[in-house]
DNA sequence: ACTCTTGGAGTTTTT
DNA sequence: CTCCAAGAGT
């Protein structure tokens, strides 16, 4: 692509934020202020010029599905296929640099990732054998310190005490200390290591340090309000030298302080970069001067904030609408029946999205909206790959990958069940303890004849052991199918539809991480796994958006819904009392009002059912923070005209219907059908009301339960 | 010794 | 709904 394109229709700001490609640069950029666009320019901007090559580059983004979307554009902008490169979130690049560098720090390669279930597992089980139950603390509690802890770069030793004689302190450092060990033992790093553990490897190794520095003489870091004092430092550290580092953020949009995140690192980056170049962006081409204005009125409720104004020279739009409704279920059918509506007047689905503060909250709206037959996708609820069954395979093929992972040993030891007890794992285990690796400890278990259960042992054993072998011979798709096949996970699950489709999913998801990475082994595959969030999920949106107000970040709609605008739930009533997490919550609020292009409606609901308890509430002290100009209330509906035409004109050309599954009249048992993942099948049954009806369907090597309407299958017998 | 059933309790936001 | 702990059953 030619200069003139990659650098048309920029404004002034923009401009010089992509032909400044050398030096450092914080780049502040507002909601909806092109920011995306700035960054990937840039990049393209700084290959076309011959200023870097590609692989010079290190961008970080905060998610998964972002580095892809970055990854995307850049290679459209450039003639330069980006795929391959270094885009990556801080966790996933820190991964890839520590498998690389594996022996310098004393680990394999292939080590485990664990999960915040297996750290929960984990700081139970210490608690137990340590007898010492912290002071009122859950696990979940201490595991919570104790990222907090890795997320400021402190090790055990190096936790301060509150006061003389600080008990809780005591005990949390112990365990604190004893979680580390088992993590070493269990050749498995968690989240927060990852980035502390190379910030370490490089403070310690000159270097490897040296190595990487060289290797990225440029650096891009998005979402820089959100980064924690680890993710600065090691920016700093790789930064250093070539000082080519381009910071962007917005501190208006920091909403992950409860993670670690240090909204600070704006400032620090001022006093470690003296020379950067700061631009700001503030011509907003997302939302209209209504949004704006609103967004604007709320945050101006905030004290820490670095003054900024937002812009926008867009046309006049609608203020907000509020709408108090009795309880949850009325406030999910005004939503259904508004977006009903707005589907019939001008604005397709997937440009309307709901978001709400909890996720539990998603499952009244969904209902109504599954009634309405109104058709949506919930971003980001049940993680995919924390569900049970999923899990449980890849317990078996972490177990193949590293035999020390002592989470993934308890998993497989005991799903399916086979006869081995709390007792003889716990024993099998400590007999791994020194060094030693949990298939060899049963082996030797076996030999000595020191355990109870020896031929289901020996079971186990032997299928690690088979296991093992075929990860290293076969591909990544096959060694997951031997795990599906040799566990008996499939029979286990036999009988529920949903769990043997999660695995096949996972079998499917194996293929095309062969396909795409064909060099790369079982290793990294369960890796890039667990470092995979469910926003990135590349399906086309079909259907209305469902998801939490964190997971709205950087996207935009033409229709935002904000449900629960209720004191106690947003703002959270955990996080109401303290000035500084209050402000928190309003920039919540604030990204949330962002991501309207056009249209913003909020709820409460004064009564609201979850899990056996009616809780009631007042209206979010957010509203009033809105001024009354712009924010019209309303009771009952959404929309003036609630029902205006009582049955739509009918259409007489069949062609008009066939093309959209809107209209898709239902399938008929035995009929052929074509899914675009699992390929031809047949209809086997058809259950349900009409509304939501379930298919089954027979393909080739396997059966799945679909709900009808989302199915994405089609028939093969109708066609011409 | 191990597994399965039952009842009770707890649920912010997530790489 | 889903995770736990405790007790009964094999």
């Amino acid at each position: 692509m030619r200069q003139e394109d990659i650098l048309e229709g920029l404004n002034k700001q923009q401009l010089e934020a992509v032909t400044s490609t050398e030096g450092p640069m914080l780049l502040l950029a507002g909601a909806g202020s092109g920011k995306t666009r700035v960054i990937t320019h840039r990049i393209a901007y700084g290959l076309q010029q011959g200023t870097f090559r590609a692989d010079q580059v290190l961008a970080v983004t905060f998610t998964n599905k972002a580095a892809g979307e970055m990854r995307e554009r850049i290679s459209n902008l450039s003639r330069v296929d980006f795929n391959r490169h270094w885009v990556k979130t801080f966790h996933s690049a820190c991964a890839a640099i520590l498998r690389r560098e594996a022996p310098a720090f004393n680990y394999p390669r292939d080590f485990t990732i664990y999960d915040t279930r297996d750290q929960t597992a984990l700081i139970k089980d210490i608690l137990k054998k340590t007898g010492g139950s912290l002071a009122n603390s859950t696990p979940a509690a201490i595991l919570n310190k104790i990222s907090r802890a890795q997320d400021s770069l402190l090790g055990p030793g190096d936790l301060k005490p509150r006061f003389d004689g600080d008990m809780q302190h005591e005990q949390l450092t112990a365990v604190y200390r004893i979680y580390q060990e088992r993590l070493q033992e269990a050749k498995a790093l968690d989240f927060g290591d990852l980035i502390f553990q190379t910030v370490r490897l490089f403070e310690e190794q000159e270097e490897i340090l040296e190595k990487w520095r060289t290797r990225f003489p440029y650096l891009l870091i998005d979402e820089f309000q959100d980064t924690n004092k680890a993710q600065y430092t090691l920016m700093k550290q790789l930064a250093k030298k070539s000082r080519n580092v381009c910071v962007v953020g917005d501190d208006d949009q920091s909403i992950y302080s409860w993670r670690g995140a240090d909204i600070h690192n704006i400032r620090s980056f001022q006093k470690d970069f003296q020379e950067a170049k700061i631009i700001r962006l503030e011509q907003n081409y997302r939302s209209t001067p209504q949004i704006l204005e609103i967004a604007s009125s709320v945050i101006s409720n905030n004290n820490e904030r670095m003054s900024k104004t937002l812009w926008s020279q867009l046309e006049k739009g609608p203020g907000a609408v509020y709408l108090e409704t009795e309880d949850d279920r009325e406030e999910a059918e005004a939503i259904a029946g508004g977006i009903r509506e707005l589907a019939e007047q001008d604005t397709a689905f997937p440009d309307i999205a709901v978001f709400y503060r909890t996720n539990f909250q998603s499952r009244t709206i969904e209902e109504c909206l599954m009634q309405r037959e109104i058709p949506y996708r919930v971003i980001g609820s049940v993680r995919f790959y924390e569900r049970k069954e999923v899990k449980d395979l890849l317990a078996y093929l972490r177990l193949a990958v590293n035999p020390y992972d002592a989470q993934a040993f308890e998993r497989a030891a005991s799903v399916p069940p086979r006869g081995i007890g709390a007792r003889t794992r716990a024993l099998l285990r400590e007999k791994a303890a020194a060094g030693r690796d949990l298939i060899t400890a049963c082996e030797q278990s076996i030999a000595e004849g020191s355990i109870k259960g020896k031929r289901t042992v020996s079971g186990l054993k032997n299928l690690l052991l088979c296991l093992r072998a075929v990860q290293d011979a076969a591909s990544v798709k096959d060694a997951v199918a031997r795990g599906m096949e040799k566990s008996g996970l499939m029979q286990h699950y036999a009988e529920e539809e949903q769990r043997l489709g999660d695995l096949h999913e996972l079998h499917a998801a194996a293929d095309s991480f062969a396909a795409d990475s064909p060099d790369e082994g079982l290793g990294e595959f369960l890796n890039r796994i667990a470092l995979l969030g469910e926003m990135d999920k590349t399906d086309s949106a079909t259907g209305v958006n469902l998801m939490t107000l964190h997971n709205a970040k950087g996207l935009e709609f033409d229709t935002v819904f904000i449900a629960g605008m209720e004191e106690g739930l947003f703002p959270h009533y955990l996080s109401a009392d303290e000035q500084r997490r209050l402000e928190e919550e309003r920039r919540l609020f604030y990204v949330g009002i962002t991501r309207a292009k056009q249209r913003l409606l909020l709820s409460a609901a004064s009564r609201r059912f979850s899990f056996g308890r009616t809780s009631y509430n007042e209206p979010s002290r957010f509203l009033n923070e809105i001024p009354e100009s712009l924010c019209e209330k309303r009771g009952g509906a959404f929309l003036r005209t609630p029902r205006l035409r009582a049955a739509k004109p009918h259409k007489n050309t069949p062609e008009a219907t066939v093309t959209e599954d809107q209209s898709s009249p239902g399938f008929r048992e035995g009929e052929r059908v074509s899914h675009p993942r699992y390929g031809e099948g047949v209809i086997t049954r058809r259950t349900g009301p009409e509304v939501v009806a379930r298919v089954q369907v027979a393909f080739r090597e396997r059966s799945c339960l679909f709900l009808e309407r989302y199915s994405n299958l089609t028939s093969l017998e109708k066609e011409e």
